[in-house]
DNA sequence: AATGAATGAGCTTTCATTCAT
DNA sequence: CATGAATGAAAGCTCATTCAT
C-alpha cells in the first residue's frame, strides 16, 4: 500500500525469515501475507495472491489458518514479539538513559526497515484492519512495548529537561521512525546508522 | 483507515467544508468521501457508504464523478491546492528563516489536524490507491509543495548548521506532523499551537 | 453491430435523409438512432449516445419518442414503409417478370446499401429487439412486400420451371441480398448495377 | 438475437454437445452459453442466465473464464475448429469440383442447422461483439476456411466460366446459407438435403 | 494437508427513464 | 421544448470461505 508496486514482485525465497516468519509451511504463508500486505494493503491483497506467492491453492490456507485477518494477525503479533524482545536485548546492553534511547531508535530503525520490514510496516500502518477482539489480544504487547519508550523518556526529562513531555516526545518519534519506510533505501547514500544519529540529533538536540 | 468507527459515523453536516468541498451537490459528495475514505481507507468505503451519507442514491454519484476513483483524485487535488495556498500565505506573513519554518509547521499541523484533516489524511496516507497517471497529474504540485519546505530548511541549515541535510530533516519532520492525526485530539489537554512549539523544538534544538 | 467503427463516428450531417427521417428534430433523431443502431446494435447503443450525435440531452429524446424502443420501432416502420413504395415504383415500370425480378433485386440491393442503409441494416438485423406487439404492428406491412417477391417467383416458375420453391428461392435470395451490407462497399471497384447482374444471374441461372 | 424466445427456453439436456462444448462444467457452460448467445445475443444475454441454465451461481462462471467475452471466444474458436475440420473432411472424399461444391454446401447447412447451430449462428452474427484482439485471434481459421471455398469457387470458373468472379460469389452463397438459420426448419417438410441441392441450383445454374 | 469447483454476498458501474426547473 | 440531476434496477465481476474428493 505504501510503495505499489505491482509489476515485479518479489519471489517469496527473497523475503526474509525472522521468528517463526520461517520456511515452514505456515512460515511461508505469513512471509508472503506480511510482503503483500505492505505493498498493497490489506484490503488490496487477496489470498489467491498469497496463495499463487507460497505456490498452493487459495483453499489450502484454511488449513493453516482460518481467515484471511488471522493471517494479518498472527504477521502483527509475531513481529511485536520479536521487536519487543530485540528492544529489551538492545536496551539492556547500555547504560546511559542516552544511550538506551539511542539504542530505541536504532532498534525500531531496524524494525521497520531491516529484516521485519515488512511485518512491522503492516503492524503500523494496517492496525485498524484487525477486528476489535484481535486488537485488544495485542494491546498488552504493545502498551508494554510503548511503556519503555516512554519510560526511557522521562528519565531523560528528569536528567536533562530538554524532553518535556514525553509521551508527546513518543509520539513525535514514532512517526518520524515509521514514515522512513516510505523514502529510505538501504541501497541509498545514506546508512540506518547514520540515520538513527540524525533521529538522535533530533530527538535530544545538539 | 487510521481510526476504524464504522459503528458511528459523522452527519455530513458536522463535516467541515473548504474550497469546492463545499455544500454544492459536488461538494457533498467529496466531503462524504473524504470523511469515509479516512476513517475506513480507500478499498474499505463502497460507493453505496458514500452515497447514503449524501443522501442519494449510488448510481447518482457517477454523475459528477466517472469513477470511484475520480472522486479519490479530486480529494487530494482540492486540498493540496488549498494547503498550498495557505502554506504560502502563511511563510509571506514573516520574515527569519525560523519564523518561515514555524509558519510552516503550524501550517501543516491545521492541515492535517484541521478543517482539511479528512482530505490531508486522504491525501498522506492513501496516495498509493490513486492510479499511476492521476499520481503523476499531482506531482507538480506535491513538489512544489515540498521545495517549500526543503528550501526553508535549506536556509537554516547555511545560517545555524543546525539542520545538516535538510531532504532528511523535512521527512523526519513530514513523519512526526503526519502521524499527530493519529493520536492529537483537538478537545485533549494539548492545543495545536502548544504541539507546534514542541514540533519546533524537535526542528531546531533549544 | 456489423460493422463496429467505435473510434470514427459519422457527424450526424453525412448520414443520408429519407422519408421522415429528415432535417427535423425528429427525423434528426430518427437518423442518429439507425445509424448508431446499426453500428453498434441496437443493445450496445446508449441514449446518451444518441443524442450526443443529435447535439442535445439525453432527457430531451424522451419529448419525441417514449421509449428507445419506439425509436426503433419508428425507424424500422419509416424503412419499410419507403422501401416498399420503391418497390412497387421499380415493378411498375416494367412489364416481363424477369424484368420485374432484376427491379426488385436492384430495389433491394439500394435500399440495403444506399441512402436507407442504416435504417435497412437494422430492420433486418435487429428485427428480434422489437417488442413483440410492435413486431405484430409491423407485420402486414413486411408481408405485403414478401408477398410481392414471391408473386414474381411463381410467375417464373410457371413460365420456365427454373425458380422450383419460390418461398426457399426468396429466401435464399434475402440472405445473399441483405448480406452484401456487411462486405460490399460503394467506393470499391464494384458497381451495385454490376453486383446486381451476379444476383440476377444466380437467381435465373444462364 | 435471431429468435427472441424468452419465455421458453430449451433445457441444457436437449442442447447437443460436439467438440469441447460437452459435458464437463466447462463445456455445460459454453453450450448454455451458445444457446443463450443465439437466442438473445451476446448482449442480450447476462452471465446470470447463463448460470442459471447451467444450475450454478453467477460468480462460479469466472472460475471457469474470465470474463463474459472470454466465453464467447472460446464458444466461437471452438465451433470455427470443428467445422474447419469437417469441411476439410467433407471435400476429401470426392474428387470433382463440382462435387466439392456440394460437399462445402451440405457442411456449411448443417454447421448453421446441425449440432454447432448455436455456435456457428453467434459466429456468424455475433462477430463484432468480440474485442478486435480476440478477433485477431480467429483471422487466421477464419480465413483458411474461406480460403477452401474460394478455391473451389476458382476451379469451377476455370472449367465452366459460370461463377465469374469466386470472391463476390462466395458471399453470395454464405449469405443464403447463413440466412437459413432464420427461418429453415429440420422438422419442416424440406430436409437440409433438398436444401443443399437447391443452393447447389443456385450456385452453379441447372 | 492439499485441491479446486462452487458459493453468495457484495462490489463498481451502466443506463433507460423521470421530472422539477 | 429543453435541461440535467436523480433514480433504481440490473449489469459484469470479485473474493473470502467452504467442502467433497
Amino acid at each position: 500500500m505504501l510503495v505499489k508496486v505491482p509489476q515485479q514482485l518479489k519471489s517469496l525465497e527473497k523475503i526474509p525469515s525472522f521468528g517463526c516468519l520461517d520456511d515452514s509451511p505456515r512460515g511461508r504463508v505469513l512471509r508472503a501475507a506480511a510482503h503483500l500486505f505492505r505493498v498493497n494493503g490489506y484490503e488490496g491483497t487477496t489470498v489467491r495472491e498469497i496463495a499463487a506467492m507460497v505456490g498452493i491453492q487459495s483453499g489450502s490456507l484454511f488449513h493453516h489458518f482460518k481467515s484471511k485477518e488471522e493471517i494479518l494477525f498472527t504477521v502483527m503479533k509475531e513481529v511485536i514479539e520479536y521487536t519487543s524482545t530485540k528492544q529489551n536485548e538492545a536496551i539492556a546492553q547500555v547504560s546511559t538513559a542516552r544511550e538506551k534511547l539511542k539504542a530505541l531508535i536504532i532498534s525500531e530503525l531496524y524494525a521497520i526497515n531491516g529484516v521485519t520490514c515488512d511485518a512491522m510496516t503492516v503492524l503500523v500502518f494496517e492496525w485498524d484492519a484487525l477486528s476489535r477482539s484481535h486488537q485488544h489480544d495485542l494491546l498488552e504487547l504493545r502498551n508494554a512495548y510503548e511503556s519503555t519508550w516512554v519510560g526511557i523518556l522521562k528519565q531523560l526529562k528528569d536528567e536533562s529537561g530538554y524532553v518535556e513531555s514525553p509521551q508527546v516526545w513518543r509520539k513525535l518519534l514514532v512517526g518520524a521512525i515509521a514514515w522512513s519506510v516510505t523514502w529510505f533505501r538501504k541501497d541509498g547514500s545514506m546508512t540506518l546508522e547514520s540515520l538513527a544519529d540524525r533521529v538522535l540529533l533530533m530527538a535530544l538536540g545538539r
